[in-house]
DNA sequence: CTGCGAACTTGTCACTGTCTAGATTGCGCG
DNA sequence: CGCGCAATCTAGACAGTGACAAGTTCGCAG
């Protein structure tokens, strides 16, 4: 690893994102501390400001990240239903990026990085549900659409939360989500 | 209003509790600063700390009033398709409440007043899917519950993140919810 | 080898949450 | 009536934080 040198740690920006997400998956990004991530990866207290300028500059980055992420997961795979298994494997393999993904309020919206990659995204959300629209006019499409996505997220951000450990008791989130979409857009 | 007493403001929690609701509405919870409420209700910058103990400790309380007010709006309602779209009313009528409420990283989980109103709140959401569960066994009843808590809790969180606006056009988005439960739950 | 810009450090400032000790108030009980 | 007492609020201090400015060190192009 040949780490500890004074200057040009070489990987600076990386070592402070992977430091960032393992904060953020145990505490949260509220209780993220660009401080303790400088101290953690041996630098000095500023050095994470050259990198991405702001606190809100590292967490666009995240963000950023996490759409492409998201992006390459669904691009993966072609049918709908198992897009949205994607979605909510997404969520558990990367909690903290979509954690971030999801809370505007700490992200520079106006980023171009961050504009792209969620584009690339949202592409992609579009482009599985694309699909299940032969069926019924555009409207329909859409609305089809905006059931698929809200019901994933909304699988994927309770799981997250710890709200579903009841129902779930010991099964694979995945599989019942399966059984979920199974459920729903089989008569549809 | 009678403001401005030196002493016992008189109703000085209820005072930032809803400050502290504004400005989460504003910039969200993270951007809170006990001492910017206590300026804005007019007192010292340690007051707060004797109502609410914390930080987390407003938060809490925040989260509690949450459940408790979810619960009354959901019990108004038995059918469920309609409990659906008071979860989405709520979330527009109440969004820093919502936002507080899933972001347990900022609770204090153990809170007896917060597993109270929570209690109170997930028995609401049970009730509404038990009318559901006749037609089925009990394992789909449990399914189909939390499909329609994802679907709506998954449109509530997508709505409030700014990220169905293209899909929503200029359409109110409790009647676009009410398309969505008739688009999945007519088959079923 | 020389300068130049990128990567990083050091120092500082205003601000925050939390803790402690103290001041003020109004209420209940004698 | 008045007196203590607990609830309510103030004042001060401390460590930690994000952001900024200015200086230092390094690698690399010319």
């Amino acid at each position: 690893m040949t780490e500890q040198r004074a200057y040009h740690h070489g990987d600076l920006r990386r070592t402070l994102l992977t430091a960032a997400l393992d904060a953020i998956r145990e505490s949260g990004p509220a209780a993220l501390s660009l401080r303790d991530l400088a101290r953690r990866a041996g630098v000095s207290h500023a050095a994470p400001a050259h990198h991405f300028k702001d606190r809100t500059g590292l967490l666009t980055a995240i963000a950023a990240e996490g759409y492409g992420l998201l992006a390459d997961a669904l691009a993966e795979t072609p049918e709908l239903n198992e897009r949205g298994v994607r979605y909510v494997r997404f969520c558990r393999e990367h909690p903290a990026h979509f954690q971030v993904m999801f809370a505007p309020e700490l992200l520079r919206a106006d980023d171009p990085e961050l504009l792209a990659a969620r584009e690339r995204a949202g592409d992609q959300l579009r482009a599985g549900v694309a699909g299940l629209a032969a069926s019924g006019r555009g409207d329909d499409a859409r609305l089809a659409g905006v059931a698929a996505w809200s019901l994933a997220h909304g699988f994927a951000t309770l799981l997250l939360g710890g709200n579903l450990e009841g129902p779930l008791g010991d099964r694979d989130p995945e599989e019942m989500f399966r059984d979920l979409t199974g459920l729903l857009f089989q008569g549809g």
